[in-house]
DNA sequence: TCCCACTGAGAATATGATTCTCTCTATTGG
DNA sequence: CCAATAGAGAGAATCATATTCTCAGTGGGA
C-alpha cells in the first residue's frame, strides 16, 4: 500500500511512458472539457456586455446565462477581472489581426499605416455600438491604470504591428530622423486609440480619422 | 396675524429691503458654515489621497478624518463620485493656472507652447508621487468613459489655454495650413495627457516630454 | 463497481456606498 | 431668555456585488 501510494510521488520521472501517456490523455479530456465550459463563460459575458453596452454586468448574470454554477465560474476564472481580462486580450489579438489584413491590400508603406492608423481610429471610438466597444472603452482605461503590466502584454500584438509597419517605413527612409521606429510606433498607436476615446466627447466637433493621422504624420508645425 | 403671515409669501417682490437684507444675511452666514464643512470634507479627501496614492478611499474614512458625520456628508455632496469631482475640477483649474504662468515666461508663441507641453506630460505621468496623481489618473479616465460631459467642463480651462497658444501660432503663422487651432489645441492636450498615462508603462522606455513634444510639433514622416 | 475531481445550487461573508432613525445642539426670530 | 427649526452626530439598516463556502451529487476512467 505504500508502495503504491509512493510510486507517482516519489519517482514521476521515471513513470512507464504507457502511463504518462494514459494520464496525458485523461488530462487532456479533462482539459478539453474545462476548455468548453471557459467558452461557454467567455460566449455568455460576450453576449451580455453586446446587449447591456458596458463592462458592468454581475458574474451572477454571466453564470445564469452560461447555465453553470457560481462554483464553476470562480473554478476556472480567478475573478470577473480575468475574465474580463482574457475578453480583451483575444479582441485585441483579432482587432490586430484584422487590421494587419487591411494593411496587407496596401502596397505603400505610407498607406498600409495609414490606413492602420484609421481603422484603428473608427473601431475604438466610443460613439459606435460594437459588441466590443465597452472593452476597449471601460475597461482598457481601468487596466491601463490598475495593472499597466497586463496592460502592455495585451497591446502586445497590435504594437507589433505598429511596429513593423513603422520599421518599413524607417527602412524607405520615410521616417523623420531622430525617430526610431519603436518610440514613433507607440507614439502614434496611442496617440490614435486615446483620442478616439474621447472623440465622440468634442459636442459638435468630433475629430476625423483623417484629421487624426494628419497629425500623427505631419504634427501642427509649419514645416 | 394673517398679514403678517401673508406678506413674505404672497408679496415676496415687494419685500422692504431690510429685511431682504436680513434674510441675505443669515443665509449668508448657513452658507458659510455649509461652505466650511465641504472644505472640511475636501481637505479630508485630499489628505488621505495623498497619503493612499489612490482614489480608493471610503467614505467612511474622509467623514472620520474630517471629524464630520456621515448624514452630514450625504447633506453636502450628491455621493463620492461629486466629491472626487469637485477635487478633480479644482486640480484641473490650478494646474492650468500654474501653466499659464509658465507658458508667460516665454516670449516666443512656439517656446510657449512647448513649455506647457511639456510641464503637462511631466506632470501628468503616473509614476510621479503628487498628491493630485491619483486625481489624474485614476478619476480622470474614468470620468472619461462615465461622465463625458463633466470630463469637457474640467477639461476646460486647460483646453483655453492650448487654445489661446494655438491661436498665437495661427496668428503668426506658424501653425501648419489645414489646421485650426482649437483643433489642434484639442489634438495636442489629449495627446499629450494621454500619452503620459502610459509613459511609466513602457518598461525600460520611458516617454520624455522632448519626445513627445517633437512628435506632436512634426509628427513622424520625413518632411 | 468504486473513486474522485468537478459541478450545481445557493447560502454565507465581506466590502462599501447610500439611506434612515433618533437625538442633540446651535441659530434665529420674538 | 424661550421656543421652533435646520443642521449635525452616531451608528444601525439597507443594497448591491464580488467572492467563498457547504453539501450533495455525478460522470468518466481504472
Amino acid at each position: 500500500m505504500a508502495q503504491k501510494a509512493d510510486q507517482p510521488v516519489s519517482a514521476p520521472s521515471e513513470e512507464p511512458a504507457w502511463k504518462q501517456r494514459a494520464v496525458e490523455r485523461s488530462t487532456q479530456a479533462a482539459k478539453r472539457r474545462a476548455e468548453q465550459r471557459v467558452e461557454r463563460f467567455l460566449d455568455a459575458a460576450q453576449t451580455i456586455m453586446a446587449e447591456k453596452g458596458t463592462t458592468d454586468f454581475t458574474v451572477q448574470e454571466v453564470v445564469d446565462r452560461s447555465r453553470q454554477s457560481l462554483r464553476s465560474f470562480y473554478q476556472h476564472f480567478d475573478g470577473k477581472h480575468e475574465l474580463l481580462l482574457a475578453l480583451f486580450e483575444d479582441a485585441m489579438s483579432k482587432s490586430a489581426d484584422e487590421l494587419r489584413a487591411a494593411a496587407a491590400e496596401k502596397s505603400n508603406p505610407l498607406d498600409r499605416l495609414r490606413v492602420v492608423v484609421e481603422e484603428l481610429f473608427e473601431s475604438s471610438r466610443p460613439d459606435l455600438t460594437g459588441s466590443q466597444r465597452p472593452l476597449f472603452t471601460d475597461f482598457a482605461l481601468r487596466l491601463l491604470v490598475s495593472h499597466p503590466a497586463e496592460m502592455r502584454v495585451a497591446n502586445a500584438p497590435l504594437l507589433a504591428l505598429f511596429t513593423d509597419l513603422m520599421q518599413e517605413l524607417e527602412d524607405a527612409n520615410l521616417l523623420r530622423s531622430g525617430f526610431k521606429a519603436r518610440r514613433a510606433a507607440a507614439l502614434t498607436m496611442q496617440t490614435v486609440m486615446f483620442n478616439a476615446q474621447s472623440s465622440g466627447q468634442e459636442g459638435a466637433h468630433p475629430l476625423t480619422a483623417d484629421e487624426i493621422w494628419d497629425f500623427c504624420a505631419n504634427g501642427f508645425t509649419l514645416s
